[in-house]
DNA sequence: GTCTATAGTCGGATAGAC
DNA sequence: GTCTATCCGACTATAGAC
């Protein structure tokens, strides 16, 4: 909780044993994980998971708010500066459409950057391992981030398309463009067979960013000036 | 394997546990998932997956197998229709793009209907959760069915776009359009949430399909004549 | 705070009667 | 084919020495 401190012997342990949850439990799932792999990956002792956080579930909890304050970090700048530049802008403007555009493609290169890339980074697949427990309590990342996403990119449809964020061809839409993005980092078996890509790096990210690039731009009529 | 007598008490027994494996492996995970939950809910005893399945594992293997069996299926007919269909096309007729249009509508909405169906969320959740296990052989499912309609959308994206379906551009599309698909299959949480809906049923699938056939009239330069 | 040792639980597999 | 009973490995949690 407090990081101006030069960190403790139990700070290390608790981190390390932190970060080998994020990746036990990323690669194995929560209960295929087990605590004894956890401890060993984190060059810890298991006893010591009952000692920082009081058990196997709690632990795994503690990894997700570790996630949240990562992703949030990231994205949340650029979702700022998004909601920004188009509070000042008027639907009838001019330059409506094209800021409008610009700011999904703002968006969706910033997620794409941070899952993508980050397949290397644990967390992503535990999150999206997450994704399909409706049980567990991870709204920490749905109502926040994911919900945020969705609305601004909501907004910025209705904005492009010259229709209303409340009409349901509009949500629908901005659902269909979530979508487009999203399967780039769930369904990377896919990806990798389809495309014949091995891995998911820059010049992977900005082929596909391009792709996206040029459907926004025909879907919403704008002239290609790459 | 064979459909043609009356079910024997072994193959209802057999059968039933492969129905509960579905619904028990999907809601819970392979590891979470315990053999003897899975007897319970298939109303039949726990020994009998040893002697059926042999094990497991290869209980979890037989589900996937009976999933693709079903999903063929309904599947196959349609993906012929529109092979055929398209075999016969030039690639210069005038009524080359709409065509194709017309025929990648023609599998969303055939996918629509059988993955949005209530009755087969347990096989969707089953293959999402596995789509994240790279170790598992559900190559039984992207080998076969997943395969086929990618391979044959990216076709369709190539004839109406007057592109190569080799082109890096025509095939990123087409899992893009797979995307736009995909995520009201796999992100109802979100579906239910943004949109309001409590089901996914006749009207929700229909409004779907119509904002894909906006999508795609719009992206590839068709007036909308409905 | 960290360790060793172990108690207590659960689950997959299987032997053997019917 | 189906059932009961049980073995045995693996796991989490924790007591207690240091």
């Amino acid at each position: 909780m407090d990081e101006s401190k030069v960190p403790s012997r139990g700070d290390q342990t608790r981190q390390a044993l932190l970060q080998a949850a994020i990746e036990i439990f990323g690669r194995d799932g929560f209960h295929a994980a087990s605590t004894r792999a956890i401890a060993t990956e984190a060059g810890a002792n298991q006893a010591l998971i009952g000692y920082h956080f009081g058990g196997k579930r709690a632990l795994y909890l503690a990894a997700f708010e570790s996630i949240a304050e990562q992703v949030g970090a990231r994205m949340q700048p650029v979702m700022a500066s998004v909601s920004e530049q188009i509070s000042s802008l008027d639907a009838d403007a001019e330059d409506c459409i094209p800021v409008s555009v610009e700011c999904m493609l703002t968006m969706f290169s910033a997620a794409l950057d941070l899952f993508g890339k980050a397949s290397s980074s644990p967390w992503v697949r535990l999150i999206m391992r997450e994704q399909m427990d409706p049980n567990q309590g991870i709204e920490i990342l749905y109502g926040g981030i994911f919900g945020v996403m969705l609305n601004l990119l909501t907004r910025l449809v209705a904005l492009a398309s010259g229709g209303d964020e409340s009409q349901e061809a509009v949500r629908l839409q901005a659902i269909m463009l979530l979508g487009e993005m999203l399967i780039f980092i769930t369904a990377r078996g896919t990806l990798r067979q389809h495309m014949g890509w091995e891995k998911l790096e820059a010049p992977q990210l900005a082929a596909i960013k391009r792709q996206i690039q040029v459907q926004l731009h025909r879907y919403f009529d704008l002239e290609l000036n790459q």
